[in-house]
DNA sequence: CTATCATCTGAACGAGTGCTCAGATGTTCA
DNA sequence: TGAACATCTGAGCACTCGTTCAGATGATAG
């Protein structure tokens, strides 16, 4: 098949390791041109490792539904501790996922970005109708 | 203030810890009953930790711009080992958002899924729009 | 058949993550 | 001020995950 050696520099100017055999360095060229950068990759993985947890779903769902919702109101609706409810919310306030007011000793959690939402609705339209695994499935492959 | 102590009943019918304080029992009801199912909760997230790895998004980034890519090519493109590029197309193809097509020896993989790519372009605009905080931002917080 | 190539797989290690517990912080009310 | 309450924080532990390495599997050509 022909393979062929591409021998990249690094930014330091080095020469690459020499060692990857490509099929089609052409189509190859072009993709790597047409990538994102690194950096740009790492921040769109980032915003769904926020997401990719079943406690902060559940929670961003609950602050969706209620609109506005207290820690202790919150803990009671998902079943979890609010020890661990506020572990989450610093993560999801983090990332700007959801917007904290105070109001005497209560601290209302509320939504802080439409497009989490709608992010979370295709999902999980998707995961209704069946569009992808689940996961005790996926581990069988 | 006047907080609640709920006393619910979890599934073998014993009594639940009755330790938590609620503010408004009301609209934690409310909320409780629109909540989906801890399943789908979960299957939800499942897909999103599909995505929280660079190292996949690359994957997935290259695979669609190329429309079909093997593997050493996906390993030239996103500059990763091809273990190591198998190992997640692994993951990628059991919650079926890549397919595979065998052609002699080599192995050509290509989307399965156009909402994964709606999913992929709608967070990476909003990185790119700063509608997110970058990762090394949400640290400092 | 053997040799070679492309891909896959399993084991192992290091890094990261979620949960719990105990205690700190900050706010209200008397 | 001091007590009670809501929330936050740090440490610790168990577990998961991404990567690498070495070897296995599967397919083609001679």
């Amino acid at each position: 098949m022909s393979g062929e050696v591409v021998c990249g520099r690094d930014e330091a100017g080095g020469l690459d390791h020499c060692d990857v055999v490509v099929v089609d360095p052409e189509r190859v060229r072009a993709v790597r041109a047409r990538l994102g950068s690194a950096d740009e990759t790492a921040a769109v993985a980032a915003v769904f490792k926020v997401l990719a947890d079943p406690s902060r779903c559940r929670l961003m769902d609950a602050i969706i539904e209620a609109g506005e919702l207290c820690v202790c109101d919150l803990a009671a609706a998902v079943g979890m501790s609010e020890s661990n409810v506020s572990h989450h919310l610093r993560v999801l306030r983090a990332n700007r996922l959801v917007r904290a007011r105070r109001s005497g000793k209560m601290v209302f959690y509320s939504p802080d970005d439409e497009h989490i939402r709608i992010l979370l609705d295709m999902t999980r339209e998707h995961v209704r109708h069946g569009g992808w695994v689940r996961p005790a499935e996926a581990e069988a492959s």
